[in-house]
DNA sequence: AAATGAGGCAACCGCAGTTTC
DNA sequence: AGAAACTGCGGTTGCCTCATT
Protein backbone atom coordinates (compact mmCIF):
# COMPACT_ATOMS: atom_id res chain seq x y z
CA UNK A 1 0.00 0.00 0.00
CA UNK A 2 2.35 2.85 -1.31
CA UNK A 3 0.67 5.90 0.02
CA UNK A 4 -1.12 8.80 -2.22
CA UNK A 5 -0.41 11.02 0.71
CA UNK A 6 2.82 12.95 1.51
CA UNK A 7 5.26 11.11 3.16
CA UNK A 8 8.32 12.92 4.90
CA UNK A 9 10.19 10.21 3.78
CA UNK A 10 9.52 6.24 2.12
CA UNK A 11 8.32 3.81 3.62
CA UNK A 12 11.29 1.64 3.45
CA UNK A 13 13.83 4.69 5.09
CA UNK A 14 10.73 5.11 7.73
CA UNK A 15 10.68 1.13 8.30
CA UNK A 16 14.38 1.10 8.35
CA UNK A 17 14.76 3.71 10.62
CA UNK A 18 11.87 2.06 13.41
CA UNK A 19 12.33 1.21 16.62
CA UNK A 20 10.97 -2.02 18.43
CA UNK A 21 11.30 -3.91 21.14
CA UNK A 22 11.01 -2.91 24.60
CA UNK A 23 10.10 1.10 25.37
CA UNK A 24 12.74 3.46 27.28
CA UNK A 25 11.76 6.06 29.56
CA UNK A 26 12.56 8.53 26.81
CA UNK A 27 10.41 7.04 24.68
CA UNK A 28 7.58 7.19 27.26
CA UNK A 29 8.13 10.85 28.54
CA UNK A 30 7.95 12.27 24.64
CA UNK A 31 4.38 10.23 24.30
CA UNK A 32 2.82 10.79 27.45
CA UNK A 33 4.00 14.24 26.73
CA UNK A 34 2.63 15.11 23.33
CA UNK A 35 -0.50 13.12 24.17
CA UNK A 36 -0.82 15.45 27.11
CA UNK A 37 -0.52 18.26 24.80
CA UNK A 38 -2.18 17.09 21.54
CA UNK A 39 -4.60 14.11 22.75
CA UNK A 40 -5.04 10.97 21.63
CA UNK A 41 -5.81 9.15 17.75
CA UNK A 42 -3.79 9.48 14.69
CA UNK A 43 -1.19 7.45 15.95
CA UNK A 44 0.82 7.37 13.14
CA UNK A 45 1.27 11.14 12.66
CA UNK A 46 1.19 11.14 16.62
CA UNK A 47 4.10 8.90 16.40
CA UNK A 48 6.00 10.89 14.13
CA UNK A 49 4.88 14.16 15.61
CA UNK A 50 5.84 13.24 19.01
CA UNK A 51 9.62 11.74 17.48
CA UNK A 52 9.26 8.75 17.76
CA UNK A 53 10.74 6.41 15.86
CA UNK A 54 7.38 4.10 16.41
CA UNK A 55 4.61 3.11 14.67
CA UNK A 56 1.34 4.33 15.10
CA UNK A 57 0.39 1.25 15.90
CA UNK A 58 3.54 0.75 18.69
CA UNK A 59 2.36 3.90 20.43
CA UNK A 60 -1.08 3.58 20.21
CA UNK A 61 -0.90 -0.49 22.09
CA UNK A 62 2.24 1.52 24.55
CA UNK A 63 -0.20 4.29 25.51
CA UNK A 64 -3.48 1.89 25.63
CA UNK A 65 -1.85 -0.68 27.80
CA UNK A 66 1.01 0.97 30.06
CA UNK A 67 1.17 4.89 29.67
CA UNK A 68 -2.80 5.83 30.13
CA UNK A 69 -3.32 7.60 33.79
CA UNK A 70 -6.02 5.40 34.21
CA UNK A 71 -4.88 1.96 34.38
CA UNK A 72 -4.56 -0.10 36.99
CA UNK A 73 -1.81 -1.80 38.38
CA UNK A 74 -1.60 -4.99 40.04
CA UNK A 75 -3.24 -8.29 41.10
CA UNK A 76 -7.08 -8.84 39.71
CA UNK A 77 -9.15 -8.53 42.21
CA UNK A 78 -11.81 -11.51 43.43
CA UNK A 79 -14.41 -9.28 41.98
CA UNK A 80 -12.56 -8.71 38.92
CA UNK A 81 -11.87 -12.53 38.55
CA UNK A 82 -15.59 -13.11 38.92
CA UNK A 83 -16.52 -10.58 36.52
CA UNK A 84 -13.97 -12.04 33.83
CA UNK A 85 -15.01 -15.92 34.26
CA UNK A 86 -18.59 -14.88 34.42
CA UNK A 87 -18.12 -12.68 30.97
CA UNK A 88 -15.74 -14.83 29.15
CA UNK A 89 -18.85 -17.12 29.50
CA UNK A 90 -21.15 -15.73 27.71
CA UNK A 91 -18.66 -13.63 25.39
CA UNK A 92 -16.06 -16.11 25.18
CA UNK A 93 -12.24 -14.39 24.00
CA UNK A 94 -13.90 -11.29 23.19
CA UNK A 95 -11.25 -9.36 25.26
CA UNK A 96 -11.62 -5.81 24.20
CA UNK A 97 -15.57 -6.01 25.38
CA UNK A 98 -14.84 -7.80 28.46
CA UNK A 99 -12.39 -5.36 29.09
CA UNK A 100 -14.54 -2.58 29.17
CA UNK A 101 -16.75 -4.08 32.01
CA UNK A 102 -13.68 -3.39 34.09
CA UNK A 103 -12.53 0.10 34.21
CA UNK A 104 -8.68 0.56 34.56
CA UNK A 105 -7.94 -3.14 33.03
CA UNK A 106 -7.01 -3.63 29.23
CA UNK A 107 -7.89 -6.12 27.30
CA UNK A 108 -4.01 -7.20 26.98
CA UNK A 109 -4.21 -7.75 30.52
CA UNK A 110 -7.66 -9.93 30.80
CA UNK A 111 -5.87 -12.15 27.46
CA UNK A 112 -3.20 -12.79 29.62
CA UNK A 113 -4.70 -13.39 32.69
CA UNK A 114 -6.71 -16.15 30.59
CA UNK A 115 -4.34 -17.61 29.08
CA UNK A 116 -1.93 -18.16 32.31
CA UNK A 117 -4.23 -18.58 34.90
CA UNK A 118 -7.26 -20.08 33.26
CA UNK A 119 -6.20 -21.89 30.84
CA UNK A 120 -3.39 -23.46 32.68
CA UNK A 121 -5.56 -24.69 35.35
CA UNK A 122 -7.88 -26.28 32.98
CA UNK A 123 -4.73 -27.81 30.83
CA UNK A 124 -3.90 -29.28 34.56
CA UNK A 125 -6.92 -30.93 34.41
CA UNK A 126 -7.04 -32.59 30.94
CA UNK A 127 -10.09 -30.12 30.20
CA UNK A 128 -10.36 -28.33 27.08
CA UNK A 129 -10.79 -24.50 28.64
CA UNK A 130 -13.47 -23.73 26.14
CA UNK A 131 -15.26 -26.74 26.81
CA UNK A 132 -19.05 -26.94 28.50
CA UNK A 133 -17.44 -29.18 31.46
CA UNK A 134 -15.01 -26.76 31.99
CA UNK A 135 -17.78 -23.67 31.71
CA UNK A 136 -19.66 -26.03 34.49
CA UNK A 137 -16.86 -26.54 36.75
CA UNK A 138 -16.18 -22.38 36.49
CA UNK A 139 -19.96 -21.75 37.33
CA UNK A 140 -20.51 -24.32 39.92
CA UNK A 141 -17.11 -24.01 41.83
CA UNK A 142 -14.86 -21.67 41.16
CA UNK A 143 -17.45 -18.45 40.80
CA UNK A 144 -18.72 -19.54 44.64
CA UNK A 145 -15.43 -20.28 45.94
CA UNK A 146 -14.53 -16.33 44.35
CA UNK A 147 -17.50 -15.33 46.09
CA UNK A 148 -16.88 -16.72 48.93
CA UNK A 149 -13.64 -14.94 48.93
CA UNK A 150 -15.19 -12.19 48.64
CA UNK A 151 -17.29 -12.07 51.21
CA UNK A 152 -14.42 -13.61 53.69
CA UNK A 153 -12.99 -10.25 52.77
CA UNK A 154 -15.95 -8.11 53.28
CA UNK A 155 -16.07 -9.96 56.97
CA UNK A 156 -12.34 -9.34 57.72
CA UNK A 157 -12.48 -5.56 56.34
CA UNK A 158 -16.35 -4.96 58.52
CA UNK A 159 -13.84 -6.61 61.59
CA UNK A 160 -11.51 -4.17 61.07
CA UNK A 161 -13.57 -1.23 60.50
CA UNK A 162 -15.19 -2.29 64.08
CA UNK A 163 -11.92 -2.65 65.45
CA UNK A 164 -10.57 0.97 64.16
CA UNK A 165 -14.02 2.52 65.24
CA UNK A 166 -13.53 0.46 68.93
CA UNK A 167 -9.99 2.07 68.79
CA UNK A 168 -11.75 5.68 68.48
CA UNK A 169 -14.23 4.70 71.30
CA UNK A 170 -17.33 5.20 68.74
CA UNK A 171 -18.28 1.55 68.38
CA UNK A 172 -21.55 2.04 70.48
CA UNK A 173 -22.31 4.47 68.04
CA UNK A 174 -22.61 2.05 65.36
CA UNK A 175 -24.58 -0.89 66.54
CA UNK A 176 -26.72 -0.89 63.86
CA UNK A 177 -23.53 -2.16 61.69
CA UNK A 178 -24.13 -5.91 60.70
CA UNK A 179 -21.94 -8.22 62.03
CA UNK A 180 -21.74 -11.82 60.97
CA UNK A 181 -22.49 -14.64 62.99
CA UNK A 182 -20.65 -16.92 60.98
CA UNK A 183 -18.74 -17.33 57.70
CA UNK A 184 -20.69 -18.76 54.88
CA UNK A 185 -20.41 -22.47 54.53
CA UNK A 186 -20.59 -23.56 51.07
CA UNK A 187 -22.55 -26.70 50.32
CA UNK A 188 -21.73 -27.45 46.41
CA UNK A 189 -22.10 -31.17 46.59
CA UNK A 190 -19.96 -32.81 43.71
CA UNK A 191 -23.54 -34.07 42.08
CA UNK A 192 -24.64 -30.46 41.88
CA UNK A 193 -24.15 -28.14 39.43
CA UNK A 194 -25.92 -25.26 41.46
CA UNK A 195 -24.76 -23.31 43.82
CA UNK A 196 -25.82 -22.80 47.30
CA UNK A 197 -24.63 -20.58 50.15
CA UNK A 198 -25.76 -20.87 53.85
CA UNK A 199 -25.23 -18.66 56.21
CA UNK A 200 -27.81 -19.66 59.15
CA UNK A 201 -26.97 -16.99 61.24
CA UNK A 202 -27.86 -14.50 58.86
CA UNK A 203 -31.49 -12.89 58.43
CA UNK A 204 -30.74 -11.82 54.93
CA UNK A 205 -31.46 -13.95 52.44
CA UNK A 206 -31.12 -13.62 48.82
CA UNK A 207 -31.80 -15.86 45.68
CA UNK A 208 -29.38 -15.40 42.47
CA UNK A 209 -31.67 -15.69 39.42
CA UNK A 210 -29.06 -14.36 36.64
CA UNK A 211 -25.69 -13.99 36.04
CA UNK A 212 -23.43 -11.72 38.19
CA UNK A 213 -23.79 -9.07 35.27
CA UNK A 214 -22.17 -6.17 35.79
CA UNK A 215 -21.72 -3.82 32.96
CA UNK A 216 -19.68 -0.45 33.21
CA UNK A 217 -19.37 2.60 32.51
CA UNK A 218 -16.80 5.08 32.93
CA UNK A 219 -16.68 4.40 36.49
CA UNK A 220 -19.93 3.07 37.18
CA UNK A 221 -21.27 -0.14 36.62
CA UNK A 222 -24.92 -0.26 35.28
CA UNK A 223 -26.87 -3.65 34.69
CA UNK A 224 -27.54 -3.55 31.01
CA UNK A 225 -31.33 -5.58 30.66
CA UNK A 226 -30.79 -6.38 27.13
CA UNK A 227 -27.77 -7.89 27.85
CA UNK A 228 -29.14 -9.83 30.37
CA UNK A 229 -32.20 -11.05 29.14
CA UNK A 230 -30.26 -11.86 25.41
CA UNK A 231 -28.01 -14.45 28.00
CA UNK A 232 -30.90 -17.17 29.25
CA UNK A 233 -28.56 -19.88 29.15
CA UNK A 234 -26.60 -18.23 32.54
CA UNK A 235 -29.49 -18.12 34.34
CA UNK A 236 -30.20 -21.18 34.81
CA UNK A 237 -26.81 -22.31 36.16
CA UNK A 238 -27.05 -19.39 38.85
CA UNK A 239 -30.59 -19.44 39.39
CA UNK A 240 -29.49 -21.21 42.69
CA UNK A 241 -30.11 -19.63 46.27
CA UNK A 242 -27.70 -17.96 48.43
CA UNK A 243 -28.10 -16.62 51.77
CA UNK A 244 -26.35 -14.31 54.04
CA UNK A 245 -25.40 -10.96 52.71
CA UNK A 246 -23.14 -11.71 49.98
CA UNK A 247 -24.40 -11.15 45.96
CA UNK A 248 -23.07 -10.12 43.23
CA UNK A 249 -25.26 -8.03 41.32
CA UNK A 250 -27.90 -9.91 39.51
CA UNK A 251 -31.57 -8.77 39.08
CA UNK A 252 -31.02 -5.59 37.31
CA UNK A 253 -32.70 -2.73 38.36
CA UNK A 254 -35.82 -1.82 36.16
CA UNK A 255 -35.57 1.77 36.83
CA UNK A 256 -32.16 1.53 35.53
CA UNK A 257 -30.10 2.48 38.63
CA UNK A 258 -26.21 2.07 38.56
CA UNK A 259 -24.03 1.32 40.82
CA UNK A 260 -20.73 2.90 41.74
CA UNK A 261 -17.95 0.79 40.93
CA UNK A 262 -16.14 1.45 44.56
CA UNK A 263 -19.75 0.05 45.94
CA UNK A 264 -19.44 -2.96 44.11
CA UNK A 265 -21.41 -5.35 45.36
CA UNK A 266 -19.82 -6.94 48.51
CA UNK A 267 -23.21 -6.40 50.60
CA UNK A 268 -22.58 -6.14 53.99
CA UNK A 269 -23.35 -3.58 56.26
CA UNK A 270 -26.51 -2.10 56.43
CA UNK A 271 -27.98 -4.38 53.84
CA UNK A 272 -31.71 -4.87 53.83
CA UNK A 273 -33.78 -8.27 52.32
CA UNK A 274 -33.83 -9.03 48.73
CA UNK A 275 -36.67 -7.79 46.57
CA UNK A 276 -35.81 -7.28 43.34
CA UNK A 277 -34.36 -4.04 43.87
CA UNK A 278 -30.41 -3.50 43.12
CA UNK A 279 -28.05 -5.07 45.60
CA UNK A 280 -25.58 -2.18 47.04
CA UNK A 281 -22.02 -3.07 48.30
CA UNK A 282 -20.49 -1.08 51.36
CA UNK A 283 -17.02 -1.53 50.39
CA UNK A 284 -15.16 1.16 50.27
CA UNK A 285 -12.82 1.93 47.33
CA UNK A 286 -9.62 1.03 49.81
CA UNK A 287 -11.32 -2.42 49.69
CA UNK A 288 -11.47 -2.82 46.28
CA UNK A 289 -8.14 -4.62 46.24
CA UNK A 290 -7.96 -7.63 48.75
CA UNK A 291 -3.83 -7.35 48.71
CA UNK A 292 -3.49 -10.45 51.31
CA UNK A 293 -5.58 -12.66 49.37
CA UNK A 294 -4.16 -14.94 46.45
CA UNK A 295 -4.12 -13.42 43.75
CA UNK A 296 -4.80 -16.40 41.96
CA UNK A 297 -7.96 -18.18 41.10
CA UNK A 298 -7.47 -21.18 42.27
CA UNK A 299 -6.20 -23.03 45.40
CA UNK A 300 -5.61 -26.24 46.83
CA UNK A 301 -8.51 -26.62 47.91
CA UNK A 302 -10.25 -25.75 44.94
CA UNK A 303 -8.18 -27.66 43.01
CA UNK A 304 -8.82 -30.58 45.45
CA UNK A 305 -12.63 -30.21 45.06
CA UNK A 306 -12.28 -29.70 41.61
CA UNK A 307 -10.59 -33.49 41.11
CA UNK A 308 -13.43 -34.79 43.37
CA UNK A 309 -15.66 -33.15 40.41
CA UNK A 310 -13.69 -35.06 37.63
CA UNK A 311 -13.91 -37.80 39.58
CA UNK A 312 -17.96 -37.80 39.49
CA UNK A 313 -17.57 -37.25 36.03
CA UNK A 314 -19.36 -33.54 35.84
C1' DA B 1 26.97 -20.84 41.42
C1' DA B 2 25.32 -22.12 37.06
C1' DA B 3 21.79 -24.18 34.22
C1' DT B 4 17.18 -24.91 33.27
C1' DG B 5 12.29 -24.31 33.17
C1' DA B 6 8.04 -21.96 34.07
C1' DG B 7 5.35 -17.94 34.63
C1' DG B 8 4.11 -13.37 33.58
C1' DC B 9 3.52 -9.84 30.61
C1' DA B 10 4.77 -6.34 27.14
C1' DA B 11 5.01 -6.00 22.45
C1' DC B 12 4.36 -7.56 17.78
C1' DC B 13 1.68 -9.57 13.85
C1' DG B 14 -2.05 -10.24 10.76
C1' DC B 15 -6.49 -9.34 9.66
C1' DA B 16 -10.85 -6.86 9.22
C1' DG B 17 -13.50 -2.85 9.50
C1' DT B 18 -13.54 2.15 9.23
C1' DT B 19 -11.98 6.61 7.87
C1' DT B 20 -9.67 9.79 5.00
C1' DC B 21 -8.23 11.79 0.85
C1' DA C 1 -15.86 5.71 -5.83
C1' DG C 2 -11.96 3.62 -4.69
C1' DA C 3 -7.43 3.24 -2.92
C1' DA C 4 -4.61 4.07 0.91
C1' DA C 5 -4.14 4.86 5.60
C1' DC C 6 -5.75 4.32 10.11
C1' DT C 7 -7.68 1.86 13.97
C1' DG C 8 -8.92 -1.90 16.81
C1' DC C 9 -9.00 -6.64 17.90
C1' DG C 10 -7.48 -11.32 18.92
C1' DG C 11 -3.65 -14.42 18.56
C1' DT C 12 1.14 -15.16 19.20
C1' DT C 13 5.88 -14.42 20.38
C1' DG C 14 9.82 -13.35 22.94
C1' DC C 15 12.06 -11.45 26.82
C1' DC C 16 12.69 -10.94 31.68
C1' DT C 17 12.38 -12.65 36.33
C1' DC C 18 12.29 -16.02 39.66
C1' DA C 19 12.21 -20.63 41.47
C1' DT C 20 14.07 -25.09 41.23
C1' DT C 21 17.56 -28.49 40.36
Amino acid sequence: MLGVRKRICSPKEEESELRRGPWTLEEDTLLTHYITLHGEGRWNMLARGAGLKRTGKSCRLRWLNYLKPDIKRGNLTPQEQLLILELHSKWGNRWSKIAQHLPGRTDNEIKNYWRTKVQKEARQLNIEANSKRFLDAVRSYWMPRLIQKIEQASYSSSLTTLDSLADREVRSTSSNLPVHNSLPTLLCPPESRFTHYSNPGSENSFSVTSPYLLSTNSNTISQQPDEILENPSCSPLLGDTVCNNLILSDTYNKEGSSYDMDGFNVASAGMGTHDNSPLECQVAEGNWVFDSMEDTLWNMDDMWVFRDLRETGI
